[in-house]
DNA sequence: GTCGTTGTATCACACCCGTGATAAAACGAC
DNA sequence: GTCGTTTTATCACGGGTGTGATACAACGAC
């Protein structure tokens, strides 16, 4: 067998560049040219790997999309069976969970510009667009989920229509992050944080 | 006197074309080009009215933040006073308002869809910066100004922090709008606006 | 060693871009 | 009519883009 000491490593760290070139300059910089040079590599080097720019460009938002969603398993995962905790303890763990979309550190916020980055480009690139709508069902899915098993366990309201509720908390997670990413002097780690907490403490059921 | 029917209309002619084009294939395709192409003029025409492709865009972007604001101001006063409403009303009214930063119909749909493609742009292209900067503020300021009204007449829960408040809501408004233009098919104007009434509809004082 | 696959590196081509320079046409003032 | 300004229309240049083709180096198998 030749070389192939690891292909699919090259190719995430060909990824990486992409990531780092939008992060800097946007979508639009992100040219074989750019992110061959950001890589340290060869433009030749990197079309071995990739074989048009949209490949790389797919590939590399599938790989944002992928890495998110790990994070995201991984905290559930961590946080583990939440239903026999106090109304209260349930929601500041849900949002401990939603939290993992939001720009609160470094690495995710790098993750949200690139995703807000490839989400916008889908709307008028087709490369993109069933990888956006795939996100766009995958974060209302774990929205709705979150509520329901909080609505479950009296975390939430009992009279709290799930659909209009997920949509709004949909909503305000993306507009969250999509300031924090504009408009980061406006809207730092921490308001995002206390908004989260304080919509979802807003939907707890009435003292008794 | 010479020609010069009108150098502004003439400008806002181009402008609209920019619009159409931003509107079909993003900012990236608004070249001078295609805009010139879109308005039916000559390159040469386009640069005689624009010295740059910058002035162009930014004057663009200016000229979309006029027309919502003019609309915006319009819509308030339309309504008038509302201080004397009861609660509800006092609602209604202000989700009236804030109902004109959505894409409820298709000249805001439009209108939104060139806003966040323009203040996406202004992430890493410093021509757009301080125009952003400023649309957030406005946005910020009438979101709080509506919050506060309502607070002074009873409109809303008294123990509601404004700054906290101000932007939850303003999250949520753009994360509508975001959503409602990149997926449209999951969320369209009803969705809109059903969830902008919910949420300020959560902030309606108990019953007593 | 030779061979063949894998990885690197360059060249060239056609295309689109913004812009400077310049010419030509259109039009009002006189 | 002439003159001067405004508007329209072209050309050319340098720069960046993706991509096809191709050559060269590196390395394991044999």
């Amino acid at each position: 067998m030749p070389k192939q000491i690891d292909a699919s490593t090259r190719r995430l760290e060909v990824v990486d560049a992409v990531f780092r070139v939008v992060m800097r300059g946007g979508l639009e910089r992100a040219s074989l040219r750019t992110v061959a040079d950001e890589a340290g590599l060869n433009i030749g080097s990197v079309r071995h790997y990739f074989t048009s720019q949209q490949e790389l460009m797919r590939f590399a938002m599938q790989a944002m999309l992928d890495r998110v969603s790990a994070r995201l398993l991984r905290r559930i995962d961590e946080l583990g069976d939440v239903s026999a905790l106090p109304p209260t303890r349930q929601r500041q763990r849900a949002a401990d969970v939603l939290a993992e979309l939001l720009p609160l550190d470094e690495e995710r916020h790098a993750e949200v510009t690139v995703f807000i980055d490839f989400v916008t480009a889908a709307r008028t690139n087709a490369t993109f667009a069933d990888l956006a709508a795939k996100a766009a069902l995958g974060t209302r899915a774990l929205v709705r989920q979150t509520l329901t098993r909080l609505q479950q366990t009296a975390g939430i309201r009992p009279d709290l229509d799930l659909d209009t509720e997920t949509e709004r908390l949909t909503a305000l997670m993306d507009g969250l992050g999509l300031n924090a990413i504009l408009h980061p002097e406006l809207v730092g780690a921490d308001t995002c944080d206390a908004v989260l907490r304080a919509h979802l403490d807003s939907l707890r059921p009435a003292r008794r």
